[in-house]
DNA sequence: TCTATTTGACCCTA
DNA sequence: TAGGGTCAAATAGA
């Protein structure tokens, strides 16, 4: 075990390694039923229950092969300790590594922040989302998610048909947030946009959209003219859990992004979700999530069996055993209302965000609360950790978005 | 004059 | 080493 690997890691490593032996010994009592019963046509929710079971054994060990990766990091570095009462803070930027003599707020420092000893883009959190634009409108309302970023350059990206353009937060310079996108035009429908975000908003107007979205009154969220928003979560971190120092900004983005739908909602937008994979430890959103959406629950938001793209994954609510770290900061702010709503299935778990990926996927609801329930007890409850904190108004923001140059 | 965008060059990662 | 991502000088627009 790894000398640097604390009481703590080493726990959830065991935990981690000892549920993916328990669903497997599940799945194999459901191959034996299965072939014992000589009923070649078994049912399709045991055949789900066993697809499930395959699933949860990959993650269990992609998440303790994870766990080895990151605890073989300085003690110091560890972005998996829990720091209860530790305030949110960025992480100090580490010295140049190149010694060149690059702009002290590049973009490369601030992955240096994030990644916390890798120098791995990589390991940013980001997430996409797609946006259609109605052929006969501007590009900038499909575009403007209510935020405010300055364009700092283009490129033509191989086998793409149109070049990308890379977007920051105007308000980098001036309070240092470190939130990113990328716009691209599909290739294949000229009318979709792909926007994927990277980093968060630590700039104090994020909220603003938040409070005035969520009360109804922003009027900088011209988004009622998308015809669709496709949505598709990509952690690319190899930990399942993002570091505390990226908890609070995430929060503020997805909260943001949340209202920001709620916005796109009202406006009678259709909203579709896909590949909301690798989300994990996103279950301490559940909880969460639930005050802070309550009043957005009446909204006639798509059913799963309405959109098939839509999926639930039930694994990815369970399966940490430190989900005192989960943010919901890696979720797409766009993408997070989206999914709270598409999976709220009149609930009033709305906040499901990736929890309920997959699910269409995942057979019956109540098999798959079952499992859930399983697992986690199994694991746990999950529970927000003393850095998660959501809805707080310490944030204003007041973003304008402009897209005013792009292609 | 200030701010935002464009664009060629540079740097980093895979 | 190729390609993606970013910088920063030049340029454009308000």
């Amino acid at each position: 075990m790894d000398q640097n690997m604390g009481d703590w890691e080493q726990k959830n490593l065991v935990n981690e390694l000892t549920r993916g032996k328990e669903l497997a010994r599940q799945l194999q009592i459901h191959l034996n039923a299965a072939n014992t019963a000589a009923s070649a046509s078994s049912s399709s929710s045991s055949h789900e229950t066993r697809e499930y079971l395959v699933q949860n054994i990959l993650r269990s060990y992609e998440k303790a092969l994870s766990m080895l990766n990151w605890t073989s990091l300085p003690a110091g570095d560890h972005p998996l300790q829990p720091s209860p009462g530790a305030p949110v803070r960025m992480s100090e930027s580490p010295p140049s590594l190149t010694g060149s003599p690059r702009s002290e707020d590049s973009d490369r420092d601030q992955d240096n922040k994030d990644n916390i000893g890798s120098r791995k883009r990589k390991s940013l959190p980001r997430w996409t989302q797609q946006v259609r634009v109605d052929p006969g409108m501007g590009l900038e309302g499909p575009l403007d998610d209510g935020f405010s970023w300055r364009k700092y350059g283009q490129k033509d990206i191989l086998g793409a048909k149109y070049p990308r353009g890379y977007y920051r937060c105007t308000h980098r310079n001036v309070q240092g947030c470190l939130a990113t996108k990328q716009v691209q035009r599909s290739d294949e429908d000229s009318t979709i946009f792909e926007i994927t975000y990277r980093g968060r908003h630590t700039c104090t107007q994020a909220s603003h959209v938040l409070g005035t979205a969520s009360s109804g009154q922003n009027q900088e969220l011209p988004t009622s003219n998308n015809s669709i928003i496709n949505i598709s979560n990509t952690i690319e971190s190899h930990h399942p859990h993002p570091p505390n120092n990226l908890l609070q900004p995430l929060e503020q983005t997805q909260q943001q992004t949340q209202d920001h739908m709620l916005s796109d909602f009202k406006s009678g937008l259709k909203v579709i979700t896909e590949g909301l994979d690798n989300l994990d430890g996103q279950s301490s959103l559940i909880s969460s999530s639930f005050n802070l959406f309550a009043s957005t629950s009446n909204l006639n938001i798509p059913k799963a069996e309405e959109n098939p793209r839509q999926y639930f994954e039930p694994n990815s609510m369970i399966n940490d055993g430190f989900v005192g770290g989960f943010s919901p900061s890696f979720v797409s702010p766009a993408a997070s209302g989206t999914n709270y709503f598409s999976a709220s299935q009149g609930g009033s778990h709305e906040f499901g965000v990736d929890h309920h990926q997959n699910f269409d996927q995942q057979g019956s609801e109540s098999e798959i609360a079952e499992i859930i329930s399983a697992v986690t007890s199994a694991t746990g409850t999950p529970t927000i950790g003393p850095d998660f904190q959501f809805g707080h108004g310490e944030f204003d923001s007041n973003f304008t978005f402009d897209n005013s140059g792009l292609f």
